[in-house]
DNA sequence: GCTAAGGCGG
């Protein structure tokens, strides 16, 4: 199956970005800081200019924009006689709020406005409290506040209207979301009517909005591309709500098939756009599309932040560029966590870990804290590049000397690092004597380690403990018959295969893909349904005989089956990173370097036949397996054959 | 004065 990545053209700048309001006092809007703020509110006080509803709103604005909500509360609680403008400010800003806490504050504050009963909400501040239900999930507030809205009458409003459809889609009830949606619809009439009424029409694609996002909420994307295809009207929110929600829920190349239609419309992607589909491309590692929108964000005088400028380091990283990574990463601001972890991680993940080491310094020289994600990335590093007693020493940094509490991951980059090195007692230990919650992915990582050492003893009893919790996933049996193989115990293999038949589990199906000419091409194991398949097969049939010629052997030990040697060998050649590669070395000129990226690790047969093949063929192979990359050249491999 | 979309991870 293919799909196709759109042709670098790059559409000339959207005009966007709004104005910041002026203030009617500019003490207050010269003040930068929170202690500018006092001081200007200390001189409100003396000449009670801060009776002033207007000025002690613009007070409370201030800190509720600076997110110091407790002076925002003191303010409030000295005004004599708050009036609407003043409770719909503090509302909002506890509703803004991301915490739990201060959004059931909010909703509070709401029952003591009603309840007090001086002023009446409007439709300023029915938005915010329904965003605090929205946001703590309280459906029977909501639905009294929905009651409220119908009294007041606020009910045709557009903004209180797709809060509340909001609101009901947060709380999960999509069917009452539903009834209001199709309600206001038919409310509003069709569109051709409220055409004219732009504000209007700007709501009403708030409310599909809404609704297209809550169906991506409840995991239902049939219903919610339905509903995006029915938008008489869509906004750039509207492409970019579907496409981040595509890119974060896995479905990366409907995320890209999207974006790649977007550019067919008349909405431009803007830095949210950008920002939304780049993760999708890293996963794919969709090398050319990534590229298009780095010169895409740069022909269009979109800033390249943190945000955008991290999103592009992990794009590079992923895409087998850390060179043009590390490239981008320079021109960052860097004073966010985000943009060093990034480059950290990318680093491990390309085996480079003294590099990663070297910018951790530079990061705590920079005085960025870390977090307990730059750990992942550290440990990681150490991981790949063998280094035990460094790993053990950041796992003690982060939590004696930054005081983070190590996380399920942090628990899993150890046994990894412990395993690769072959310290399996010890990686056992380790995980009996965490203290939290022990889960699947663990044990995978210490069977992992096991298949790679041999080490049947540990090795079985693993997969035991894996087979209890996680009777359902593959991986367990495949890599326990792994290792049964390596050993030459076929009994023991073609038991495991009974028993994965039995209960109908299967093996997650290899797949690799490589992006030509903007391309994805993407070959299963075994795969022969490509146009060119008969080119390919005979491309893979003169390169497994230019091995043969260098005195290549096939490492048949990880192959599943009990099969005769020929057919071990034979199924070896049809692994799918070595078809996408036929595909590639046919496909491209001489010297063209390779990037192919595989959904599982890379096995011991393909790495070593790679290496050789980069000589032969004289290529430079990229490929990005399912943990990390290897760099073939000249017959070596970046990881050292460690991985 | 109010609504919709966002980067790093075993």
């Amino acid at each position: 199956m293919n799909s196709t990545i759109s042709k670098p053209t790059i559409p000339s700048p959207s005009p966007s970005h709004s104005s910041h309001p002026s203030s009617l006092f500019p003490l207050i809007s010269s003040c930068k800081t929170i202690r500018d703020l006092t001081q200007v509110h200390a001189q409100f006080i003396k000449t009670s200019k801060v009776h002033d509803p207007l000025a002690a709103a613009e007070i409370l604005r201030f800190c509720a924009n600076h997110r110091d909500l407790e002076y925002a509360r003191q303010v409030f609680d000295q005004m004599r006689k708050p009036n609407c403008f003043s409770w719909n400010t503090i509302i909002r800003a506890f509703a803004d709020c991301s915490a739990d806490e201060e959004a059931k504050e909010a909703a509070l504050l709401f029952r003591q406005m009603v309840f007090a009963g001086f002023v009446e909400p409007n439709q300023f501040t029915f938005p915010s409290v329904l965003k605090a239900c929205a946001r703590t999930g309280d459906f029977e507030m909501g639905k009294q506040i929905h009651g409220l809205v119908i009294k007041y009458g606020l009910d045709n409003d557009v903004f209180v209207l797709s809060n509340l459809v909001r609101m009901y889609v947060m709380c999960g009830a999509m069917v009452d979301a539903n009834y209001l949606f199709q309600k206001s619809l038919i409310d509003f009439g069709n569109v051709s009517k409220v055409g004219r009424d732009k504000r209007r029409q700007e709501g009403n694609v708030v409310l599909w909005n809404v609704m297209v996002d809550g169906y991506v909420r409840i995991g239902d994307f049939r219903a919610a591309r339905e509903l995006f295809d029915e938008m008489p009207h869509k906004s750039v929110v509207s492409w970019n709500g579907l496409i981040s929600g595509y890119a974060q829920n896995g479905l990366f190349k409907e995320a890209i098939e999207l974006f790649r239609e977007m550019q067919l419309g008349d909405v431009s992607p803007n830095y949210v756009t950008l920002v939304s589909v780049l993760p999708a491309i890293s996963r794919l590692g969709a090398l050319e599309l990534g590229k298009w929108v780095h010169l895409y964000a740069e022909k269009n005088k979109i800033e390249i932040n943190d945000v955008l400028g991290s999103a592009l380091v992990d794009m590079y990283s992923k895409c087998g560029s850390i060179e043009k990574a590390l490239q981008v990463f320079e021109k960052l601001p860097k004073e966010n966590a985000i943009t060093w972890n990034a480059i950290i991680g990318g680093l491990a993940m390309h085996g480079r870990a003294k590099d990663a080491l070297y910018f951790f310094s530079r990061m705590q020289k920079a005085g960025v804290m870390p977090t307990d994600v730059t750990y992942i990335g550290l440990l990681n590093a150490c991981s790949h590049g063998g280094l035990v007693e460094e790993g053990r020493s950041f796992f003690n940094h982060m939590v004696s000397v930054v005081g983070l509490e190590p996380r399920i991951e942090h628990y899993g980059c150890m046994v990894d690092l412990l395993g690769r090195a072959g310290q399996l007692e010890e990686a056992e230990e380790f995980i009996l004597n965490m203290p939290i919650q022990k889960d699947d992915v663990i044990w995978k990582a210490l069977l992992g380690a096991c298949k790679m050492h041999k080490n049947i003893e540990i090795g079985k009893r693993v997969a035991e403990i894996l087979m209890d919790i996680a009777p359902r996933d593959s991986g367990s049996y495949v890599a326990l018959s792994n290792l049964y193989a390596s050993s030459g115990n076929w009994e023991a293999v073609s038991e495991v295969r009974l028993m994965m038949k039995d209960m109908d589990i299967r093996k997650d199906p290899g797949c690799s893909w490589i992006e030509l000419d903007g391309v994805i091409q993407e070959f299963l194991v075994e795969d022969d349904s490509h146009h060119r398949a008969k080119e390919i097969h005979s491309m893979l049939n003169e390169i497994s005989n230019q091995l043969r010629l260098v005195g290549y052997s096939p490492k048949t030990e990880q192959v599943l089956l009990n099969m005769d040697e020929e057919e071990k060998q034979m199924n070896l050649q049809h692994h799918s990173e070595k078809i996408a590669i036929a595909f590639g070395l046919i496909s491209t000129g001489p010297k063209t370097p390779l990037r192919i990226v595989k959904n599982l690790r890379i096995c011991e047969d393909c790495h070593a036949s790679i290496k050789l093949i980069s000589k032969i063929y004289k290529r430079k192979i990229i490929v990005r397996d399912r943990k990390r990359f290897h760099h073939f050249e000249h017959g070596t491999c970046s990881c050292m054959d460690y991985w």
